[in-house]
DNA sequence: CCAAAAGTGTTTTTCCTACACCCATGT
DNA sequence: ACATGGGTGTAGGAAAAACACTTTTGG
């Protein structure tokens, strides 16, 4: 295995993502842990000479996630110096790389761009990448001490997550093909982190118009059973 | 005058500004016109070596308006691969400058940082800056074609002023230090473009607590002197 | 028949809107 | 006095929240 090659590249530029899911209880989002270090990070990665940045960061969750077709949104770009961090990237290097120069473009100044996906959580099988020893899925109150800025950026989007959360029904992308309204609404709870009311919860999505309801699910309880709804995607 | 200086700046990251003013009548933004070509584009810059990326917009803004601590947001950072176009950006230099070798990092892909800036207008005297003939004041309603994906990002950032227009008040960073209650619903008028109810306006604007009230102005005019408002920072 | 979860209906409250009224000021 | 613009009060309606009732299912 070899380092990134810097004619590929744009330099100082990177981007990282943070990508959540859902397990049926709880919001969680992937993290990486570097080989032999006991460090944590966000996916990230690199741009190609000539690859728009959408799909620099598409090609990334592909790789990690095995999926295609994710929901993905920009939500800030991270420019000042204190991220930068030369020496912090050359251990990670140096766990992984006999050979590793003096001077590197990965060593340089960075400006990156911040991406966060929503994904089907039971979709993914969570892949290592060449940097990475393993990548898992941790709640988001309960996320570790991550390298670089990725704590802040993880805060950033989560915020935004959350103030944009109405807007086009976004937690939908959270969920498999079809679910019910529970679940929906526990994904909605568990990203606002506060309980809704059933009843309005229930009559204000579909007030949106955009979910299709199915056939009942039997699903063996004790109890009425719940229509099945799926995204009407006209967005 | 000589060519941007390569080591001094990172390579292939930009931003571009969209600079918001309210000319008492209509919501307006700052426009640069290169020398010769008739051809005009939003004022931007690059970043330096060692220079935080809000810092980098800071100082671009300084150099073109003379104000300082002016209100910035980033709102997107464009990354496509259509956005870049190097025969444009040759012309623009050829324009102004004898030698243009055949190579230039000018020449190469760039990823653009998009901000939006509100400044009072009244404040302002426009200063051209090197690559620029004039800088000018144009109404959003009627801003003329752009060079690269710059009539894209006014667009954006337009959305983006929108939609976030509430949260803290943002209009009042388009007045001077004290306004009245009039101007600033002009103000709000002009952005959101539709007219807003005088008195549900008053109440909402007063409800949400960060304007403070001062002595009235007796503007001569012949009617009840309006109350001055200044905006009562705790953000 | 009971408990639990789901679907739907009803009441209450809150908020937004439109309108009205009164006030201060210059002509 | 009156026209003009500014400040505030209030009735009506729409939307949201809280609550209640009914239905379906397994035990």
């Amino acid at each position: 295995m070899s380092l990134p090659d810097s004619t590929q590249y744009l330099p100082h530029i990177a981007y990282d993502s943070v990508i959540f899911g859902f397990s049926g209880e709880k919001l969680k989002i992937l993290l990486m842990e570097y080989h032999n270090t006991g460090w944590f990070a966000l996916p990230g990665g690199f741009v190609k000479v000539s690859e728009p940045l959408d799909e620099a960061v598409s090609r990334g969750l592909k790789e990690r996630t095995g999926l295609d077709q994710i929901y993905l949104e920009q939500f800030h770009t991270f420019g000042s110096l204190e991220r930068v961090k030369p020496d912090v990237m050359r251990k990670i290097l140096e766990a992984q790389h006999s050979e590793v120069p003096e001077k590197h473009w990965l060593f340089e100044r960075f400006i990156s761009v911040g991406y966060y996906a929503l994904i089907d959580y039971t979709k993914v099988e969570p892949q290592p990448d060449a940097l990475s020893d393993s990548i898992d899925w941790y709640d988001v109150d309960a996320v570790p001490e991550l390298l670089f800025d990725h704590n802040f950026i993880v805060q950033k989007a989560l915020e935004h997550l959350r103030t944009h959360l109405d807007q086009k029904l976004l937690s939908v992308n959270l969920l498999p093909e079809r679910f019910t309204m529970k679940e929906l609404q526990q994904v909605y709870e568990a990203i606002l982190d506060e309980k809704q009311n059933r009843a309005n919860f229930q009559r204000k999505m579909l007030s949106l118009g955009i979910l299709e309801r199915h056939e009942k699910l039997y699903s063996g309880g004790s109890h009425k059973a719940p229509f099945l709804y799926s995204f009407n995607s006209k967005n």
